[in-house]
DNA sequence: ACACTCTTTGCACACGTGTGCAAACCCGAG
DNA sequence: CTCGGGTTTGCACACGTGTGCAAAGAGTGT
């Protein structure tokens, strides 16, 4: 009757509570777990609820309860395989856990994202995830004294009271450069971008560390984006010229680019001639023309431990703040000599 | 001084308002575009604002205007590349454009969907934008119903009043066709996965009444997902016992793996054994070892139009709904003979 | 000084929900 | 019937914001 004046909206539980004779405050009880509301009118009001296609408002439930069960997810260049593989996992998590996911990303990389954060924390987010790229320190600042936490993920932040999740990238580097020295490879090169992030300096370092405590001399390659492109440009820059038989990709999209143009382009033969080992293990590490040997990021176990620190965080928010490092577990397939699964590629 | 008394939570517009001096609604109108406020009042608000870090509440404040600026994007198979593509763009445009984005991932395929949907409607939001998938039909009834305008990508659904943007599905697949028999092939095949989906049923259906007009007969392959592996086993299937000159697969991702098994295992050599055309123009297609000829689905369009729907459906909500197609663009590179840049790849 | 107009301000209500508190109700024991 | 205990219910307030309305103030012309 009277409830049909706007109809452009949603029903409430005012609407719900007319309809089946009761007060609101009895709608209200009944999608509130563990309140009291005898059986019958419990009955009464879902039946009613259902029939109208009332929907709780979470926006105004957030009012009273003082937090959304939102979670601001920062990313940045989520076309890039690796990301989009955390991003998907960690969204399945944080909605299968109850949580809904706004999505932010800082496509011009650093430069808006502090103004993401400073948007999405208007929403009363109850937990910030940093999936990739660094924030402002002054707004991670912001983000404490309000309560809201934040967790970064692949980005330490030393001095700020901030949960982080890493892969170990040092541990992965120095893998790498024993997986090459085990195979037999004394001119070793290791390939990065122009970036400076915290993970791939990481991986670089501590390989070149490895190298050289074992008198290897590396050719150091930062250039480029991190992608594809620059992969394909050290290879080109440097095969031609220079004698080296072991080259380590930080990144799996550079070792595949670097793939490439040794083979097509410089005609080199992989493993034989040259091995390769890249970082992240993404999909396309793994199809047939490439059989890159590599390191796998765990990506579950990152999700799994974001996931937990996020429902600690929500019980008791004052307790201290951690560096959780986790392993890189290698994955041998075609591109190390001696390593190579019996029927390798090319 | 008595503001002091939580400490936990944010600062609320009435905590501004004692410390300027001023009434709660000077505060709020300062805040609200076009609303009267005097010069030195705003001056005097916006510095106790921000030294205090006050930040609006959208949810308070979307209860009173009784919208909230959210945009659900549901989503599945976040992981593959087209996928990963069309999210970073509309979540970028959405982003610029003011709105909130929140991400539904349905992992589990259709399954979860339409809870996804209802949970997201909870949260009030100014329309659903399902980029991937079919949601259940009560669930965009219910969506229409309230007022919240759902836009589907790529999934015509009809019956069903809601504003669609496709690309042209069947023109790319006649095109396809159009260039491989431009290429001298007589001895077609297509090859799709299981998944019975619009988009890739118009390539396929297309693909094949064109080469029926052709006299030209066609090979077809539609079994299992829709990725890398499915290629793979296609061309292991058909390339040894039948003699296919031409292939069109239904996507990118199916025709790298045509491409790594025709040559790698099948000893073919593409474009001169063997023509190839893609579909979707995913990054890894330009990569130097497929140089894959493909046609692009037109990402940007598509986005700006889901972009200009929402705009035109937030103005005029009972505006007539509308399907908008637009053109896949043919993007020339390697694996089709005769088309092949001068350089061609292998 | 007065009337008039225009700007600025604060009060009070509204949005949709959760919840403490007391009233009402039910039920069995005495 | 009365009393006590347990359950259910509704009232009323709170959350943080926007905004209509009327009052107050500022400025101007007579």
């Amino acid at each position: 009757m009277s409830q049909e004046r706007v109809r452009s909206s949603f029903v409430t539980a005012a609407d719900v509570a007319e309809r089946a004779g009761v007060s609101r405050s009895a709608v209200s009880r009944t999608f509130t777990p563990g309140a009291s509301v005898s059986r019958e009118a419990r009955a009464r009001i879902l039946d009613v609820a259902g029939r109208l296609g009332y929907r709780i408002n979470r926006l105004a439930q957030s009012l009273t309860i003082s937090h959304s069960n939102i979670v601001g997810l920062v990313a940045a260049d989520l076309q890039q395989p690796f990301h989009a593989e955390c991003l998907a996992t960690l969204s399945a998590a944080l909605l299968a856990d109850g949580f809904q996911c706004m999505l932010l990303n800082a496509a011009n990389a650093e430069r808006d994202m502090g103004a993401l954060i400073e948007r999405v924390l208007e929403y009363r987010v109850c937990a910030i995830v940093v999936m990739n790229g660094t924030p402002p320190s002054r707004i991670v600042r912001e983000c404490l004294g309000n309560g809201v936490p934040v967790i970064l993920v692949n980005k330490p932040m030393p001095g700020f009271a901030v949960d982080t999740v890493i892969t170990d990238h040092a541990a992965g580097g120095r893998a790498a450069a024993e997986q090459l020295l085990a195979a037999g490879c004394r001119r070793l090169a290791v390939v990065s971008s122009g970036a400076r992030t915290a993970s791939l300096l990481g991986r670089l370092e501590s390989f070149c560390d490895r190298a050289a405590e074992a008198g290897v001399p590396v050719r150091v390659w930062r250039e480029g984006p991190t992608d594809y492109s620059t992969g394909r440009e050290a290879a080109l820059a440097m095969l031609s010229s220079e004698p080296i038989d072991g080259a380590f990709c930080v990144t799996d999209l550079i070792a595949l680019g670097f793939l490439d143009a040794a083979r097509l382009d410089r005609g080199r033969y992989v493993p034989d001639d040259l091995s390769v080992v890249g970082f992240d293990d993404i999909p396309q590490a793994s199809w047939c023309a490439y059989q890159l040997t590599t390191f796998r990021q765990p990506v579950r176990m990152l999700t799994d431990q974001v996931m937990q620190i996020i429902r600690e965080r929500a019980a008791t928010p004052e307790s201290p703040r951690a560096v959780f490092t986790l392993p890189a577990a290698l994955v041998v397939r075609g591109t190390v000599r001696g390593l190579a699964a019996p029927d390798g590629s090319t």
